[in-house]
DNA sequence: TTGGAAAGTCAACAAGGCTGACGTAAATTC
DNA sequence: GAATTTACGTCAGCCTTGTTGACTTTCCAA
C-alpha cells in the first residue's frame, strides 16, 4: 500500500486480512461510541433504545410516530413501550396532528432537550477527539466508508436527514 | 465556534453538525454491518451473541474462556450460556488445557468452521463493496478514525489480535 | 496445606427485540 | 353514507442476551 498506481491500488486492500481487520475496528468503535451514554442511560431508568428515540425527535422534531418507526426498523410495540416511558416521564410530547388527527407530532419537551444535550455532549465529545487524533483527510474517508457501507434505504434515511437540516 | 482557531483546519471540522452527522453515520452503518449475519443467523437457532463468540474463537484458535471474557466484555454468565449452545451443537470444542488443566482452550470444529465461514463471507461482501465503492484513501481514513474512537483498553485488544495474526 | 484464581452452574431478573390480535379514531375511497 | 384503509395504542406472550448473586469444583502457588 506504499506506493501508488491506480486502478489497481484498490484490489491491493482487498484481502481478507484488510477486510477482516474493519470487520474488527467497527466492532470495537461501536462499543466505545455508545459508552459514553449508556453510561450516562444506565443511572437513569433509560437505554439505547430511549436515546435513539430521543436522538431523531430531536433531529426532526413533529415526526410521527411511523416515521421513526421506519427510521428506527423496530415493531411499533416495541417503539410504543419506549415512548410510553418518555411521554409519562415529561421528556417528550406527543400532540395530535393538525392536517391529519391520527398522526401525534413529536417533540421534546425542555426536560427531554436536557437529556438530549447531556448524551450527544458525551458522545461528541468522543467524536471530536476522535477526529482530532485522525485528522481532516481520515475524517472524510470515515464518512465515506461508513455510506457505503449502509443498506440503500438506510442510507436513504440518511441522506434526507442530512438534506433535511443543513 | 465557527471560526477561531489555533490547531489549525482540523478545528473546522468540528461543528456539532459535523459531528452530528458522524453519529448517525455510525448508527446506520452498523446496522448494515451486521445486517447480513443476522439474516444467516436467525434461519438457525443464534444470534449476534453467537456470531461474537464464533468470530474470536476463530481469530484466536485455542483461546480460554477468560480471553474472550475480556474481549468481548460481557459476564461470565452470559457467554456461558452462548458457549454451552455451540459446544452442545457441535460446532465448538473446549479442551481442557494442558498446563492449567482449570483452564479451557476454544477451537472450532469443523462445522463450526463452515458457520464462520458463511458468515463471514457475508460481512467481507459488504465491506469489500464499501471499500472498492469509497476507495484506498478512504479506507485508511476509515480505520484511523474508528482506531480513535476505541476505548484504550478495546484498542489495546484490536491492536493485540492485529499483531497477534500480522 | 491452604488461599485464591479459573471455570462452570443454578436461579432470578430486566431490557428490548419479536408476533399476533384487537380496538379506535380519522381519513379515504367507493 | 358506508366500507375500507391508515395511524396509533395496547394486551398478551415469547425470545435473546445482558445483568447479579450464590455456590461448587478444580487445581496452582505460596
Amino acid at each position: 500500500m506504499a506506493e501508488g498506481n491506480t486502478g489497481g491500488e484498490s484490489l491491493l486492500f482487498l484481502t481478507d486480512e484488510q477486510l477482516r481487520k474493519g470487520i474488527e475496528a467497527m466492532f470495537f468503535a461501536y462499543r466505545g461510541f455508545t459508552a459514553d451514554p449508556d453510561r450516562i442511560l444506565e443511572t437513569m431508568d433509560y437505554g439505547r433504545a430511549h436515546h435513539r428515540a430521543i436522538h431523531f425527535i430531536h433531529r426532526s422534531p413533529g415526526t410521527t410516530v411511523s416515521n421513526l418507526l421506519a427510521i428506527l426498523g423496530v415493531t411499533k410495540q416495541s417503539l410504543n413501550r419506549v415512548l410510553r416511558t418518555l411521554i409519562d416521564d415529561g421528556l417528550v410530547e406527543a400532540r395530535v396532528g393538525r392536517s391529519d388527527k391520527r398522526e401525534r407530532n413529536l417533540h421534546l419537551t425542555a426536560k427531554g432537550q436536557e437529556l438530549e444535550r447531556k448524551l450527544s455532549d458525551a458522545q461528541r465529545a468522543r467524536m471530536r477527539a476522535a477526529y482530532r487524533a485522525a485528522g481532516p483527510a481520515a475524517v472524510q474517508g470515515f464518512r465515506t466508508v461508513l455510506e457505503a457501507m449502509m443498506d440503500p434505504e438506510m442510507r436513504r434515511q440518511y441522506q434526507s436527514l442530512r438534506e433535511g437540516d443543513k
